[in-house]
DNA sequence: GATAGAGGTGTTACCGATAACACTCCTCTC
DNA sequence: GAGAGGAGTGTTATCGGTAACACCTCTATC
């Protein structure tokens, strides 16, 4: 018996090999570029077939083509958003026959650009940073002029007049306003705000729901971290306060831990007190009570940010589909305000 | 002035070329491989420093030197098990110097050999699958007889004898067992299983509950998917029987569910109802009630898997510490049994 | 003092692809 | 009917590394 001694997987030369060509044609039919009669064509497609060639990547990145992969740049997956995101970019990617990679950013390394780069399989590999929170931005800052990239970011900022067309981005603004004006309208006297770290300066979640406020007293907004835990503690002091009777939070983490906070206090949702988040997390609906929330399309942002970056290394890529507006969903966490001691 | 036409990377021609010694020398020095005087690595690794060479990953991939890269093959990457497992992968490849890249088995599709290694940026890539739920079993069974891989499994069997080294997986039948027992113990007559789809045919979940059952009646386990949603449709029938007085949940998630369909049938947990999960996702404790659940270390699991890979691929590798036993966190959703209808 | 062996370094081939260019046929044009 | 130009294909250089091997210089050995 003949033994197998090297099953190595076929290159473009054992395909050129059985269907008689050069390697050069096999490139070109396995490209879609440069001119092949349709009889070479056909040809090569068997061959491919038959010794069940995939092209190497690596080969390919060395050699300079298009580039066929990206590395998403994020903090921790862990966290919804960022979780979502990663899941449209990926699932784009993949459609669009490119390989990812992940490289999770460390909270409290300064991210420079020799770090960064370095993360990547090449100097000059694609790059999606998932810019929500500060890590990012930095890594964002750090790559340099030119490099093809694409990010989601918290906020294009007014600084630099126009956002770079490969940013995109959810109207955060918008969706806090709507939120708010819910609460208001309901019967709330004002609305507190629990937030999340802001990237920007500016969190434009804090800034719809500032809007919203108009001529009111703004509450000063409490700052919560992003884990249901630091939210929890953050709220002790706000749900001891019969005046908070509604409380906006940055995402439906945060709502968790306040909901817990108000709980423990004895207060009850929404009787006494109204919560709302941000990001419809797949258990928000069936928390007890169901969080009323602004649903944010984070996995159709992931694929619109795929969709800046390929068509930056592929002019005719086609357009991307817009992903979903922010969207208030009403549920059992909010109420008409009640007054503080309806006993009294 | 002189414009900078094509600022490209550094190679290691360039190091070479700085430091006055051949390329190879600079591999050496870069790969400490090899034998190089003091004076020479000194002389190189100025030479690197000065010119922040970063070596090419895919030059190496393709030279064939020693694997500095993984690619993780998963389903869904925002179920928590799968997410924290990735989390921890990523982290300690990240540490170890490798590149990770990620792809997403989608659950219809059959995995084919052909189809797994496409994914790959090169055919020989070293591969860790998270192996949990059908599609990545299928993955993994879908890789060739000694491609470099290693993979988290739900239970090695008992059909292979010895169980692939590469294969790590966490205690779930004594998890299962113990959280089982702790109901009993607290009065219930029996309790029921809520169950996550099972990849091997025997979900060791199921089989620890089962065995600390005993010599009682076991009740059918209830098929409730993945979600808290399956979970909640799945749930309805079960919470309307005064005679289930306590509920084992596959995982965080589907317990969200049963304590929704608990909450709207007017069961009161733990009061009428104890509910139990497994996971200990990073909610559960804020949950109201707060879940009782037995933790499971994924991003330790997680770490382990690479750890197994990297000592395929360099021997000399160190060991990866173990990762935490499964373990039992009673918190407010279990209690005592209280007769169905203290009233009557 | 010849010889073996180890330390340290350079040379060359090769990995699997792409790009640039050269070359052959045709076909069209005037 | 000769030249232009395009279609289709092959040749060669190149990307940034690694491996194998050749080579030189010491030192230890008998």
């Amino acid at each position: 018996m003949s033994e197998t001694p090297a099953p190595r997987a076929a290159s473009i030369w054992d395909v050129a090999k059985v269907a008689g060509v050069s390697h050069q044609t096999v490139s070109r039919v396995v490209n879609n570029r440069g001119r092949v009669s349709a009889e070479t064509r056909v040809k090569v497609m068997a061959a491919i077939e038959e010794l069940g060639y995939r092209p190497n990547r690596a080969a390919a990145a060395l050699a300079g083509g298009r580039p066929r992969s990206v590395t998403v740049l994020t903090s921790d997956t862990s966290l919804y958003g960022a979780a979502a995101t990663l899941k449209g970019i990926e699932e784009a990617a993949r459609n669009a026959g490119y390989n990812v990679g992940i490289s999770v950013l460390d909270p409290d390394a300064a991210q420079t650009e020799h770090d960064v780069l370095g993360r990547l399989a090449t100097p000059e590999e694609a790059v999606i940073v998932i810019a929500f929170d500060a890590p990012g931005v930095r890594a964002l800052k750090a790559l340099p002029a030119g490099h093809p990239s694409a990010a989601a970011i918290e906020y294009p900022g007014a600084s630099d007049d126009p956002p770079p067309a490969s940013h995109v981005w959810l109207d955060d603004r918008a969706a806090a306003y709507r939120a708010t004006r819910y609460l208001l309208d309901l019967g709330h006297h004002t609305v507190h705000y629990l937030a999340i770290p802001s990237s920007s300066g500016t969190s434009q979640r804090a800034k719809g729901w500032q809007d919203a406020l108009e001529d009111r007293a703004v509450p000063a907004p409490t700052d919560a971290g992003w884990s249901p835990r630091s939210a929890y503690l953050a709220a002790r002091p706000l749900v001891a306060d019969p005046d908070v009777t509604a409380i906006l939070c940055g995402n439906d983490d945060l709502a968790l831990g306040v909901l817990r906070a108000a709980h423990e206090r004895g207060r009850s949702v929404p009787g006494d007190l109204s919560v709302a988040g941000f990001d419809d997390a797949p258990a928000s609906a069936f928390l007890h009570p169901s969080l009323t929330t602004v649903r944010l399309d984070f996995e159709g942002l992931g694929k619109g940010a795929f969709g800046q970056l390929q068509r930056i290394l592929e002019p005719d890529a086609p357009l991307t589909p817009p992903w979903a507006e922010p969207e208030l969903l009403v549920r059992e966490s909010t109420g008409p305000r009640r007054p503080a001691h309806p006993r009294e």
